[in-house]
DNA sequence: GCAAGGTC
């Protein structure tokens, strides 16, 4: 059926793909699931329509989870149709068995999963002939030239096998460790634990940061601020010798504080400096989420699930899954439109964009080189009415940071000062902003600040003399690294670099890699949470004892440990890029894979490594709060071990009790409660009348510093 | 009961 006349299917990734080619080619019939003309054919697919087999479907022994049947090492792998998008993978399949149809064109996004999606589905819904299969590939935005202009320049779908076995190697390698790790981690701790390339290098990070406060030292250090005068005005300087801005001991600071007191000094140097700070780039997926996390505190989850409404409902935003921060050099004049018909909506926030920035020179924002499956995150209209509050907030961060795009650069002078008073120096920062650009965008929210009264200083001379007026001398607590917040965490799984140490791994995350990718971060975190591996308190995520004990495990094995470190997707993502580019070998990839597995699992078999696999911190159930020592269950509590130590009153007394309003507390509360400070929301509690009621459980600080727990009882119960 | 990757 090969030749001039014959219909071409189009196969996409998505519906809003379909849509957008049938947009270019003019298309109006519409069937069931696919679009039709005289000469083209449009289906989609839902993202991936099929799936690796589940593992009993290659040998009935796997089943079960046994530690006998592991490792679970298929020689082949099949597909199988993954049921919620059944119905599309039919209408697909009944396409490519017309007979009417000629080539067909592989038009699902342009990247690796991209190919893996639209081979897997050819391959279990019947491929044509190699000779018939074509490729379009595209980052741009699929404007009806985009998309003709692409359809004029197919590859043959061959051009990218490469990249197929590449994706193909990443699905079945993860796949592998998924399954055996997860079943052998849950065999052997006894209670189901989930193992995978991403979530387990996620967790990783979370129980290392816990690990890091919990074990972390305040130690004190002092600052010394001294306020000057003269004719001109009035500053403060920061005492500063070197690189080093503290004293360690207070009566170093003292003492410095008193050799200048009543003195006169001089400005040993004044200089200024006008700097310029570009706008920032236009927002990826993970930056939208960890914006939206910093102001207003929504999760991954929720930003995403918003931003998909806006994208596919609203219609007023591009597609969000994306991890690229510019456009396309042929979208420059779709941003023409845009900033036409969005200024006069939005005029206080388009007021200061300059239309000549909307042009192929400006390669912040068009830059083909740094586009990757997708363009950045953009609004495509103007906000439509009816969208809730929480709508308007992720469309108005995409608006802004669209806007900002396309303002002239900040301008503002930096102003450095130093000041000598014998022999001891003092530096003063100021930024002073001479043209907003950009910020004016931002302009409703705090100047952004360096020091305090730093913007207002005299016009301060080489020479000048400096009087001591008032010296300061504060004490501070140096801070442990911060937890976790969700924005915090996309950043490291974004950028995970500087957990890897060899310089060529680093390099991998220097690229578009990271821990997982932008359609899935979010639902990583969720799996976190899901699992129990990790606990939300308040708009932090913090390491539980389940996701410390699995940790523990897996590092406490000597391959398996591999797991635990960001070091390792480095690793199979430089050999799949090489695959990609044709240097490297798929086969021989998952032999090693296989052999890691094989390895790892036969040390959950055995135990190998020497740590005790079940709790390895057996009676330990959490850290006191009042002594940072480990609280351990006694007989009518959980108590802090120091007193047993000391049981005549001189130990830490800290204690929860078992027994709450006639309830024994389960393990897990007293486990919450010790990490949290507070439980979920516990039934089964008996009043003194006889009622049952449900509560929070909260330790509070009593008078004496010990806290106690107390009942938080919720509204309306 | 298990992964990670898409999209709804």
């Amino acid at each position: 059926m090969k030749g001039g006349h014959a219909k071409t299917l189009i196969l996409t990734e998505k519906p809003s793909v379909g849509r957008d080619f049938a947009k270019a080619l003019g298309i109006r019939v519409k069937g069931e699931g696919y679009l039709e003309s005289d000469r083209y054919v449009v289906t989609w697919a839902l993202g991936h329509l099929v799936e690796l087999q589940e593992p009993d479907a290659y040998d009935p022994r796997w089943k079960t989870w046994r530690m006998e049947t592991l490792p679970i090492l298929p020689d082949r792998f099949a597909y199988r149709p993954i049921s919620k998008t059944r119905k599309q993978l039919g209408v697909v399949s009944r396409l490519l068995a017309r007979k009417d149809l000629g080539d067909v064109v592989i038009a699902t996004d342009a990247g690796r999963e991209g190919e893996v999606i639209g081979r897997t589905i050819l391959l279990y819904a019947g491929s044509p002939a190699a000779d018939r299969l074509r490729r379009f590939w595209t980052s741009q935005a699929l404007t009806p030239a985009v998309v003709r202009a692409g359809l004029e320049n197919l590859s043959p779908a061959a051009d990218y096998d490469r990249l197929w076995r590449a994706g193909q190697a990443r699905q079945i390698a993860d796949w592998l460790v998924g399954m055996n790790l997860s079943r052998a981690a849950t065999l052997r701790m006894k209670d189901l634990f989930s193992v995978g390339r991403v979530q387990t290098a996620v967790l990783a990070l979370l129980v290392d940061r816990r690990r890091e406060r919990d074990h972390f030292k305040p130690e004190p250090y002092w600052l010394l601020k001294v306020r000057f005068t003269n004719g001109k005005g009035q500053w403060w300087g920061n005492w500063f010798r070197e690189a080093e801005t503290r004293f360690q001991k207070e009566a170093a600071a003292r003492a410095a504080a008193a050799a200048v007191t009543g003195k006169t000094g001089r400005v040993q140097s004044a200089s200024r400096k006008k700097k310029r700070q570009p706008p920032p780039l236009l927002f990826s997926l993970t930056d939208l989420q960890q914006e939206a996390n910093r102001r207003h505190g929504f999760s991954a989850q929720k930003t995403l699930a918003i931003a998909q409404t806006l994208y596919e409902k609203r219609k007023c935003l591009s597609y969000p899954r994306t991890d690229a921060r510019v456009l396309g050099a042929q979208s420059v004049g779709m941003v023409k439109g845009l900033l036409r018909d969005l200024s006069p909506v939005y005029p206080e926030i388009f007021a200061g964009v300059k239309a000549s920035l909307a042009s192929p020179d400006n390669r912040r924002v068009f830059n083909d080189a740094r586009l990757t499956d997708h363009h950045a995150l953009i609004p495509l209209a103007k906000i439509p009415k009816g969208c809730g509050p929480e709508e308007e907030k992720i469309y108005d961060l995409a608006l802004r940071r669209f806007a900002a795009a396309f303002h002239p650069d900040c301008e503002y002078e930096a102003t450095e000062i130093v000041t000598v008073v014998e022999d001891e120096t003092f530096r003063t920062r100021g930024r002073v902003v001479l043209k907003p650009g950009w910020q004016a965008v931002y302009e409703t929210e705090a100047p952004a600040k360096e020091e305090d009264d730093a913007a207002f200083l005299p016009p301060l001379e080489q020479g000048d003399p400096a009087a001591v007026a008032e010296t300061r001398v504060d004490r501070k607590m140096t801070q442990p690294p911060p937890e976790y917040s969700e924005a915090l965490l996309l950043k490291d799984m974004t950028d995970p670099g500087r957990y890897v140490n060899e310089d060529a791994l680093k390099k991998v995350y220097r690229g578009d890699v990271g821990l997982g990718t932008q359609a899935t971060r979010a639902q990583i975190i969720e799996t976190l949470l899901k699992r129990k591996y990790v606990a939300r308190r308040r708009r932090r995520l913090i390491a539980i004892e389940r996701g410390c004990r699995l940790i523990d495990t897996l590092r406490g094995l000597a391959s398996a440990r591999a797991l635990t470190s960001p070091e390792e997707t480095a690793q199979w993502e430089r050999q799949l890029e090489e695959i990609a580019l044709g240097s490297g070998d798929p086969d021989a990839f998952l032999s090693k894979i296989r052999s890691f597995v094989a390895n790892a699992v036969g040390e959950f078999k055995t135990g190998a490594g020497g740590v005790p696999a079940e709790r390895p911190q057996t009676d330990r159930l959490g850290r006191c709060p009042v002594c940072g020592g480990d609280v351990i269950e006694g007989k009518k509590g959980y108590g802090c071990a120091d007193w047993r130590r000391s049981p005549l009153g001189k130990g830490c007394r800290f204690v929860i009790w078992k027994v709450h309003a006639g309830m024994a507390l389960p393990e897990a509360a007293v486990v919450r409660l010790l990490e949290a400070g507070e439980t979920d929301i516990l039934s089964g509690f008996k009043s003194k009348t006889g009622k049952t009621f449900s509560a929070r459980l909260r330790l509070v600080q009593q008078a004496n510093g010990i806290p106690t727990v107390v009942f938080d009882i919720p509204r309306g119960k």
